[in-house]
RNA sequence: GCGCCCGUAGCUCAGUUGGUUAGAGUGCAUGCUUGACAUGCAUGAGGUCGCUGGUUCGAGUCCAGCCGGGCGCACCA
């Protein structure tokens, strides 16, 4: 008897597998040794490197799983599977999140600790989250190469930063401008634009004028009119602008106005783009500096005569600077001012009037302030058509395009290709700066321009010939320099950039008065690297090193891999391998799997960095998966309270469960819906959630009381995980789960059941002896034999289609279909007799029946391991498990495989150490039989005809009917043949089966197209309720008949629809006919 | 304003290039504690495929318009 537990036990699975495979470094992808005759094919998959802001959620577990999967897949179809672990700094958010949690909990800020003591802090945080994380991943079984585990802040992604900085600064494709940032004046940094969200506010709507004046800047006495949401900012007005063609205003361009606040004097200029005749008053304010349209104007009219100035009025803090042109203002918060600004307007008669309204106003995503457009230096990547001083012609965003455009990489499914290009398209310069602690420090040095700095550049080797700056040759180019343009105080500032790898360097610049800019690299510049960076580019004569505490893991492995793997005479054959390469002799393959709303900022910069640095694609494929929503539609995050941690889902169902459950999500086209509840602490229910329970909060009304839920079922009340608060220490909480992973569980106890089933079977015990490994030929193989191989071969391929289209949703269907509904409902249960040793019909027990079991028990391994092995990468813990299990006693298996003849159909072959490098099943298309299946069907339909009269009479399951059946001789004889599964499956005895068989009187009865079958019940029928039973039956097919003789009689669908359609429209018709003739004969015999 | 996705059973979703009578899970109903599994088995009820029009012999599927939901981009004096 086995000691297979009734229930699937995932936690011990998973406790016991995940570090069997770790030790036996089966999770290790290498490249081939030197010398390696054949050499398995590199598979490489990037992670989309989580932040190390927090905890992982349900978006990462999808993304994980299917990363996890197609990992597995590829390594068991013999690819070397490299699945690249890391973290991200994630440069802001990390920030914010550390800052935030110092000033709520010590009320500092970073400018109370100081730049070193805050990025220290954030270390700590990092290294908090980052194990965090990682035990999330492998807790879901994500099958890493750990020892390669990477982080954007590391030596080795740090120089690849660098160099990649060098390169483009010394090709001009890096420069430094001043453009409008999104500013956030509490963190005081620039945001990118998907760090703003819009939120709108109650504002107002002031319309005010300006004077006129003429040349000798006196006041005419004629005005003109604008609105603004946004008064203060009339103090960096530059412009007044209208439209060229608006009549009104015609006349007024070219003369100019008094700006009552600061008595500056400004023109009136004519724009079309930015000037709406339709909108206010026609005529607009133009504040270049701290407006993106005005900005934008600005530079339109660069060079014209009509070129007008930018002033900057506010400090990094939000409040108004002198260049505001009144002292009054100076130093005040810019709300402050607002108000101020208008009422001084007012005393000078200049503010017309104000009405509310409904103000769309950007909100720094980090701080939850509102962002200023702001004036600023900032770090810039050149997107478009660029030149380099040597000549060479760059487009970066070009060249990314067009790797799409040529399919060098693809995308699925295909039309997130156009948010790529759209966005790729517009080629807008990438602003890489950030002023910010946590990141990359930007590896410039500047000091204004003197022949002092000069001579110290000459010393180090440059040249300087008129105004420009350049260092040797190419080879051992380790500086950069340029010279930007004077600025205000009239100095032309000296930017040096420094290599990789020369502190000796910036310790010279730094004594010679050069500073260190202050700012890091916006976080994508770094994970723009990362599919090359992690791979030790730019070092092509070594190994990226490895993590000496993950290899430590490996304490099986022989010493071989140490962390200073690989040497020189070699190269960096892990990057030579790994990255992926066009036109493959070596059938490379790469995807990147990731969510839809980073295909601009971060899959267009990899396939960008990728060909400026390596010239070659970073991944082959791009598969967008679905995002996961809540029950309300609303997308998941923790800060809206509808988070669920995949740690909590795997401890209620496990990982299987819920990778299994997940996969199943991950469908082409919708985002996935998943309603969560609380699981309820006492008897587990699980409480649906509602809007409410989102946003609940202790209540002063009820003495700060929190919130609680009361299970409906057993009647506890309790607290609930929520981000409003925490709930209360040493009490019971329920936590956040959904019910929808059942499904997963169910399926993952179903499957270890069946298997279950079949271990007991195949191990000797009463009923016979135990597997015994032997080839097994097609002569021997029984109805239900072939059919189940026959739809083995089928799932298996179709299986391969879904995943090589990454549908994982039609895979697991797919996989769950034939697992239960045909491995566990008919296999099985047709194949116990011949387990149990039962004699067939016309066969002696003894030796016969013997040889029955053993043949049974052989296609049944056969069957059983296939699964395992196509299960594996859905669900590896409960694979491994039973795998193992299986291994004990069948160490040899018959292993699906044609021989040249085709007679073998089974022979017996060693199986893999472990499930999780087994081969993946290939099986013959030869198997695939599909008028095997239809006959099967047959046979199928009358068993589920047999049960549902059972169940209409409510005949006890133990008690055996009779059942006679009429049908032509060929289908008589096909069911005679398996006469016995009717008994078996049915409890039906096949009393006779012909064309000659009469209705007995009191019988219930069923028709099919081919057959049909009559049940005598003698006392038992119910003739009323049969003949209901029949007509209604009659009345459908009668419908039926109705409609394929509409068809029929339609001469365009006659002479227009392909022949094979009419055909079967006809056949199902005379079915339809043949069988109302059976009812009618039937329904006639009743009354 | 431009673009993308979605609307199918009470709920969550499948439905390949248009082709017989639209499927699954869950929930519901009825009956089963038979030796793999009650996280299970059997049987059943449940749908005007968002609406309107068009193309076609034929539309859940293709086209147009509308309604409803979601997302992205732009704009918002």
């Amino acid at each position: 008897m086995t000691d297979l537990p009734k229930q699937y036990e995932p936690q011990a699975a998973q406790e016991k597998w995940f570090p069997y495979w770790e030790t036996h470094g089966h999770f290790n992808a290498d490249p081939p040794a030197p010398g390696d005759e054949h050499p398995r094919p590199p598979h490489t998959i990037m992670i989309p490197l989580p932040n190390v802001t927090g905890a992982l959620h349900m978006g990462h577990a999808l993304n994980g799983t299917c990363q996890d999967l197609i990992t597995r897949w590829r390594r068991m179809q013999g690819y070397a599977a490299l699945w690249m672990p890391g973290t991200d700094h994630a440069g802001i958010a990390t920030q914010a999140v550390v800052e935030r949690r110092m000033k709520e909990e010590e009320g500092l800020t970073r400018h109370d600790v100081g730049r070193e003591a805050l990025v220290n802090r954030i270390w700590l945080w990092k290294e908090t989250y980052e194990k965090r994380i990682v035990s999330q991943q492998k807790s879901l079984g994500a099958s890493c190469d750990w020892r390669r585990i990477r982080f954007t802040l590391d030596d080795v992604c740090a120089k690849a930063v660098r160099h990649t900085f060098f390169k483009m600064f010394s090709d001009g494709l890096i420069f430094r401008g001043k453009r409008l940032v999104n500013w956030d004046t509490m963190l005081q940094t620039a945001v990118a634009d998907d760090e703003v969200y819009d939120e709108e506010i109650d504002g107002h709507f002031w319309t005010f004028r300006y004077p006129l004046v003429d040349d000798q800047g006196r006041d005419t006495g004629e005005f003109i009119q604008f609105s603004t949401t946004r008064p203060e900012t009339m103090l960096g007005d530059t412009a007044v602008c209208v439209n060229p063609t608006d009549e009104r205003y015609t006349a007024l361009i070219g003369r100019k106005v008094r700006i009552p606040l600061n008595g500056r004097r400004i023109p009136i200029i004519a724009d079309g783009l930015l000037a709406d005749k339709e909108l206010g008053t026609g005529a607009v304010k133009v504040t270049p500096a701290h407006d993106p349209n005005d900005y934008a104007c600005y530079q339109r009219q660069l060079g014209t005569p009509t070129e007008i100035g930018i002033i900057n009025i506010l400090s990094p803090d939000g409040t108004i600077n002198a260049e505001g042109g009144n002292d009054k203002y100076v130093g005040k918060d810019r709300y402050v001012v607002r108000e101020q600004v208008v009422e001084a307007m007012a005393a000078v008669e200049c503010f017309l009037g104000v009405e509310d309204r409904k103000i769309p106003l950007k909100h720094s995503d980090r701080s939850k302030s509102p962002v200023e457009p702001y004036l600023s230096d900032q770090w810039f990547v050149k997107m478009g058509p660029h030149t380099t001083p040597a000549g060479r012609e760059i487009d970066l965003a070009q060249s990314a395009m067009d790797a799409v455009k040529d399919n060098r990489v693809r995308f699925y499914p295909a039309r997130y290709a156009s948010t790529y290009l759209d966005w790729l398209g517009e080629k807008r310069d990438w602003c890489i700066s950030r002023q910010l602690w946590w990141g990359h420090r930007i590896p410039i040095w500047s000091r204004v321009e003197s022949p002092e700095a000069l001579q110290l550049l000459r010393e180090m080797g440059a040249t300087v010939e008129s105004g420009r700056i350049t260092f040797g040759p190419d080879e051992d180019r380790y500086l950069s320099a340029a010279v930007t343009l004077p600025d205000q105080t009239g100095n032309s500032q000296l930017l040096i950039c420094v290599d990789d790898g020369h502190p000796d360097v910036e310790q010279a610049l730094q004594a010679a008065g050069f500073e260190q800019d202050p700012d890091v690299l916006d976080t994508w510049f770094s994970s723009a690297l990362w599919p090359h960076a992690t791979l030790g580019w730019p070092d092509f004569d070594h190994n990226p090193p490895l993590d000496p505490h993950e290899v430590a893991r490996q304490s099986d492995l022989p010493p071989g891999d140490s962390p200073e793997a690989g040497n020189a005479n070699d190269g960096n054959r892990v990057l030579a391998n790994f990255y992926p390469h066009e036109s493959p002799a070596d059938g490379n393959h790469s995807v990147l799997i990731t969510s839809r709303d980073i295909i601009t900022l971060w899959v267009a910069r990899m396939v960008l960095t990728g060909l400026y640095n390596m010239d070659e694609i970073p991944f082959r494929h791009v598969h967008v998966h679905p995002k996961i929503l809540d029950g309300f539609g609303q997308t998941m995050s923790k800060s809206k309270g509808n988070g669920v941690d995949p740690v909590d889902l795997i401890e209620k169902y496990g990982a299987d469960a819920v990778r299994f459950t997940i996969a199943s999500f991950a469908g082409e086209t919708q985002d996935v819906r998943l309603p969560v509840g609380y699981a309820c602490p006492s008897c587990d229910t699980v409480i649906p959630q509602t809007q409410k329970h989102q946003t609940a909060k202790p209540s002063l009304e009820s003495g700060g009381a929190k919130p609680t839920i009361t299970c409906p079922k057993c009647k506890a009340t309790f607290q609930y995980t929520t981000p409003n608060y925490d709930p209360d220490p040493d009490v019971p909480v329920a936590r956040m789960v959904s019910e929808r992973f059942e499904y997963g569980r169910n399926f993952c106890n179903k499957f270890w059941n069946a298997a279950r089933f079949a271990i007991m079977n195949l191990q000797a015990g009463p009923n016979g002896a135990g597997y015994s490994p032997a080839p097994v030929t097609a002569d021997q193989l029984a109805l239900e034999d072939r059919w189940i191989l026959s739809r083995l071969s089928t799932v298996a391929q179709q299986v391969d289609e879904y995943l090589s289209r990454y549908q994982f949703d039609g895979a697991t269907r797919t996989l769950r279909d034939f697992t239960w509904n045909e491995f566990c409902d008919w296999y099985l249960e047709m194949i116990k007799p011949r387990l149990r040793g039962d004699s067939a019909p016309g066969e002696s027990p003894g030796e016969q029946s013997a040889e029955t079991r053993a043949i049974a028990q052989r296609v049944l391994l056969a069957v059983l391991d296939s699964l395992v092995r196509l299960l594996q990468p859905f669900t590896p813990f409960l694979c491994e498990e039973l795998w193992q299990r299986i291994a004990e006693f069948a160490p040899e298996r018959a292993l699906p495989r044609g021989d040249e003849a085709g007679q073998t159909i089974l022979s017996p072959q060693p199986a893999a150490q472990a499930c999780i490098i087994a081969a993946w099943p290939s099986l013959p298309r030869e198997w695939q039989d599909t008028h095997l299946e239809r006959r099967f069907e047959r046979l199928q339909e009358t068993i589920v005809a047999v049960r549902n009269v059972r169940a209409i009479y409510n005949l006890p399951p133990g008690t055996p009917v009779k059942l006679l059946m009429r049908a032509t001789s060929d289908v008589a004889a096909d069911m005679q043949s398996v006469a016995f599964q009717f008994d078996n499956l049915a409890k039906a005895v096949l009393e006779a089966c012909g064309a000659e068989v009469e209705r007995p009187k009191g019988s219930a009865s069923f028709t099919l197209g081919e057959a049909d079958g009559y049940i005598p019940l003698a006392d038992l029928v119910d003739t009323e309720a049969e003949l209901d039973r029949q007509r209604a039956e009659a009345e459908k097919i009668r419908k039926h008949i109705a409609g394929s003789e509409a068809k029929l009689s339609n001469e365009s669908f006659v002479s227009k629809a392909p022949e094979k359609v009419v055909a079967d429209v006809r056949q199902t018709l005379e079915n339809n006919r043949k069988q109302l003739e059976s009812i009618e004969a039937i329904i006639r015999d009743l009354e």
